[in-house]
DNA sequence: CAAGTTGGTTCGTAATCTGAACTCAGCTAT
DNA sequence: ATAGCTGAGTTCAGATTACGAACCAACTTG
């Protein structure tokens, strides 16, 4: 309830099945043949720009309507359906019924969608630390068992230190597990 | 030499002051006036779209001249033109002379722009996750002194766990040190 | 002095976005 | 029963952007 960024019950395991297989066609459909080996660009692909990520903020501050969506956004109709659609055909969305009879559907995030946090925290955090203003930033994220504060930094289990960007770097992958 | 998102030195002490009034100056020009309270939306005023994370990924990677951006990524001049140039009025990226007499520039991340990697890193691990073939991930990220791979998942310092999404919350914030 | 490199700018066309109006199904109040 | 409302879209014309190709400028190299 007074959650922002909230629990935002996932989706059932049927659902979930379904979506497998969605996600297996997609990759052979979309991906396999034409990603040039970056996951970032291929993430790009589904996360395509400032509206998509917006309307997964609200995603997971629990707006789950078209026209919650389109009110709390305002955003034209025409590109939110857009959106939308291509969110759901990529597994990130689940498009379900809540009520028929008027037939009325909502929007919730699969497991895959609830994945991207990482994504939206960091924008945050970043925007808290080099856009805010004096007063500091708008809103805080928390560990709700707790009310820790979070941070995304970089941490290394072995070495059991907090380490900056600059630290990071890459070895090709192709054979794992 | 090996590394991918390497350690791209950033930038000199003399600049990062510079930076800092640059910064506060955008923030009262730009920002604080019409910033609707979100930092994610603020954040993407800045990270506007595709070809700016791409040229932040390049920028992580080492590439600095427009020349090599412009071949590595297969973008039209006049766009990458653009995009630079907001990256620096926006103090992400700083344009340095290299050489004079041919007088040639670079492109380099300041600190602004460094902590952005936890949103590059946050785009490739979910891309890794989800979009990736069955050979897995195509370059895996460690920890350059020890190589421990990293993974940006929440942890919470108080309960000592790592939790998942479902588990934030969010509380406002407005005054703070 | 011709060609090449680097870092752009300037076009005309193509693709996208945008806001306003329209649809359609069912509900609600008169 | 009919006028009006809600939710979830679609359609369409005009404004913005993106794109690729050509051009420019300042030097260097052959």
């Amino acid at each position: 309830m007074s959650a922002t960024l909230s629990a935002t019950d996932s989706v059932t395991d049927q659902t979930r099945e379904q979506l497998q297989d969605q996600n297996l066609d997609q990759r052979s459909e979309r991906f396999e043949q034409r990603t040039p080996g970056c996951s970032i660009e291929a993430a790009l692909e589904i996360v395509r720009d400032r509206w998509t990520i917006l309307i997964l903020r609200d995603s997971f501050r629990g707006i789950r309507r078209f026209d919650d969506l389109r009110k709390d956004l305002e955003i034209p109709r025409a590109i939110l359906a857009d959106r939308l659609r291509s969110l759901v055909e990529h597994g990130v969305l689940v498009k379900r019924q809540y009520q028929q009879r008027p037939e009325r559907f909502e929007y919730r995030l699969t497991p895959m969608g609830m994945e991207l946090s990482p994504i939206l925290v960091s924008l945050m955090q970043w925007g808290d630390r080099w856009l805010s203003g004096d007063e500091g930033p708008p809103r805080l994220l928390v560990h709700e068992p707790c009310s820790t504060e979070i941070d995304m930094s970089f941490y290394c289990w072995t070495c059991e230190e907090a380490f900056s960007p600059s630290q990071i770097s890459s070895r090709p992958g192709g054979a794992e597990s």
